[in-house]
DNA sequence: TAGATTGTTAATCGATTAACAATC
DNA sequence: TAGATTGTTAATCGATTAACAATC
């Protein structure tokens, strides 16, 4: 059995479901893989995760064959695997619009290590442009488009008050950047319906939480 | 048709994937009452939202009949309902602890507004405790235990490096707190079963974007 | 009454789990 | 060879969509 990506998987015909799980599997195997552990069933994975070991070995087989029957799955190939499937050697090209306390606190986040090269920050605030923050020099959101079309910028990180987002999707938009992390309430998938948007609603998140408990 | 909660209704029985929309429906339907529209049909709605008009009727009615046949829903009495639901009136005791720049960020949220009530923020950072933050004085946390149990404290948001979740999440579950808003990737229900969990894996998000790029 | 739209049941679709033959 | 565990098919479960009778 060859341990390579399966040459009849197709990216379009991959759920979401199982799309989202992925990062999981990235971080766990990631982990074993840094305390030395060479080899996992979908057993053992089950019970570290909280998966079945069922829907572990069916997200795996959507992808390729990484296993060997009764050995199970070598963990550093899995992962390597899972990571080219995530494609975090990409290193998209990126920006972030928004430099209040939510954007500062994103710029701790690993960037390179995910797949993304942010470039740039934007804000239009004039008491923050031009001031630094881990290393990037605010830049004023009047500079953008031509940032944008210029760079060849495939992401953006919107960090801004919904307000103001359907402006600034715009701008983006005709600028070419059609993918979007979405910190705000606005939908801008529904009104460009091919962008991609990955939205987080930490209102909305705090709420569900408010029901459960 | 009464406009009230439907009397069999059970919150044991509702489905995660509705709950999750409900802080939407509030959130539009919030909107849509600022503006001054009293009636709305689940057509409408699922235009502005994205929604199947079906969708959105068999999420309703999940609750009780909030709409009338041949008119639609009267807005407001349909977001306080799900205000209800959600229970945003609780005002609910959470602390946090963490108070580097994901936990600054998350101040902003207006809490009140949400269901929470935000008592008192953590950190182990000596320089950082005893400074203010958005009114709040940071305390130290030697006093998490103590004021946990005096307080009654229902939630905690956790805003800490996962390495040091394990024993954060001991000392609030010994001290009664069965609730957790968790930033970190430390999976905290999978060691303790009866406590209700929301992790916000904003690295997994970021991930999950860059396989739809 | 005619038109509109809900509430609700039935049909479809998709995702998860179970089972087991293949095979290392 | 015997034991283990995958890869994969079939069964189950749950969520979404379609349809339409009830009714305002």
């Amino acid at each position: 059995m060859s341990n390579s990506l399966n040459p009849a998987y197709n990216r379009d015909n991959i759920s979401m479901s199982v799309i989202r799980r992925l990062p999981r599997y990235y971080r766990y195997l990631n982990e074993l893989q840094i305390n030395g552990i060479s080899k996992i069933s979908s057993k053992e994975l089950s019970q570290t995760m909280g998966f079945t070991a069922s829907q572990i070995r069916q997200d795996f087989n959507c992808f390729g064959g990484f296993g060997q029957q009764g050995y199970g799955y070598n963990v550093s190939q899995l992962r390597d695997a899972i990571g080219e499937i995530l494609d975090v050697g990409a290193n998209k090209k990126c920006i972030m619009i928004g430099a209040g306390n939510l954007g500062k606190a994103l710029l701790s986040i690993n960037f390179e290590r995910l797949g993304f090269n942010l470039l740039k920050v934007f804000d239009n605030d004039p008491d923050i442009i031009g001031t630094e923050i881990k290393n990037f020099k605010i830049s004023s959101c009047e500079d953008l488009a031509d940032f944008c079309t210029n760079q060849k910028i495939e992401m953006a990180i919107i960090c801004v008050p919904s307000s103001a987002v359907k402006e600034l999707a715009n701008t983006l938009y005709e600028n070419n950047v059609k993918a979007f992390w979405n910190f705000s309430h606005f939908d801008i998938s529904l009104i460009y319906s091919d962008v991609k948007e990955e939205s987080v609603h930490l209102n909305d998140s705090l709420m569900a939480l408010g029901f459960m408990i």
